[in-house]
DNA sequence: TATTATTTTGAATAATCGCTCAATAATTAT
DNA sequence: ATAATTATTGAGCGATTATTCAAAATAATA
């Protein structure tokens, strides 16, 4: 009875998802949009109401991939405390090889809009809670298994855990001389070891 | 000979600071800079060339009384490991309270800006290596003092305290619930202690 | 006081911003 | 085929962007 639409609306997600995160919400224009995602400007609005809309979509994309690719690393891992160990073993290797962007699409974006935004602050800090979750039922999985100590509390671990992931997110941002992430990696598992 | 200039220079440089640093660049426009410095827009470019010299000009005075304020809290402490627990303690206490800001002006940039170019990155990156040479000394000092190991790495350690205060700045954004700063702080203060 | 040098002023610039919409194209149901 | 419905197109909207500049104002010097 329609015409259907002839774009798949989850590639443009991602195509303006990456331009978002390379260049942050106010740097990106709409026409830089219209060039990424091959959409004219009438599709795009139809399609996603506004810049503003079109954005926290992409934010969610990125938090659903992001709480899922970590579900996918930790749960179920034979060794809990070991799969943390090499999740912060990949970042600082990712950060020392400069490889893929290194930065974080959420933490940029808590940074740029996140003061004066309230929708964006909850939106954002939805997503933080998943990923912050998948830390807590990680750590109380290596206590029951006798990994950390019986009083670990484990809450207070993951919030550790989870600034020193930002804090990793900002290393990056700064190009840092080879070793430094590891330096920092370290430390951040002796404290995970207890 | 001539007419002196009205204004005074660093009182301009302090009202723009602050604007860039609640609002970021590109989200500032001169026309916003051009009200809360009270400033024509010729007499401001007259003074600091464009929106991006006078924004450079903001970060050096961000960064440089960042730097001395560490300074005169970290040097010549008796006790340079208290001192430092001191400042961790104060940073999780303005973002409990929710003090002032508790952003940084500086890892707010680098997220913004930094990944695009490599004058503000490098810019920054001098700022932020003097706030970390003033930890380097202070725990130096701690570990002649027999405060800390005599092996330990303090260098490392810096590297550490930064990522850490980074992330705290992150954390900040979230306007997280209460006692959140305090559980990470503790945690940072376990690294050290050794 | 007249001259000189500089600052201050604010209107105006071209370019870009997010966004709209009427016209056209394409698809399905009848 | 025809009708109905939706997608696509791209020119164009008013507002805002960073920036400029000639004219007016001001203060120090001669």
């Amino acid at each position: 009875m329609a015409r259907p639409a002839q774009y798949d609306r989850d590639k443009i997600l991602d195509k303006a998802m990456q331009t978002f995160w390379e260049q942050g919400y106010c740097a990106t224009s709409m026409a830089t949009l219209v060039e990424t995602t091959d959409l004219k400007p009438g599709s795009l609005y139809a399609a996603f109401e506004s810049k503003q809309g079109l954005f926290l979509e992409t934010l969610d994309h990125y938090g659903a991939r992001s709480a899922e690719r970590l579900r996918a690393h930790l749960d179920g891992a034979e060794s809990p405390i070991e799969a943390i160990e090499i999740y912060f073993d990949r970042l600082a290797d990712d950060i020392e090889k400069r490889r893929g962007k290194n930065s974080c699409f959420l933490v940029n974006t808590v940074l740029e809009l996140s003061q004066r935004d309230a929708t964006i602050r909850r939106r954002i800090n939805r997503h933080f809670s998943n990923i912050e979750s998948a830390f807590v039922d990680a750590l109380e999985h290596a206590r029951t298994k006798g990994e950390l100590d019986a009083e670990t509390d484990c809450k207070a671990l993951a919030a550790f855990l989870m600034s020193n992931i930002w804090g990793l997110r900002v290393l990056a941002g700064t190009k840092p001389p080879p070793g430094r992430a590891r330096q920092i990696t370290t430390l951040i598992k002796r404290v995970l070891r207890g």
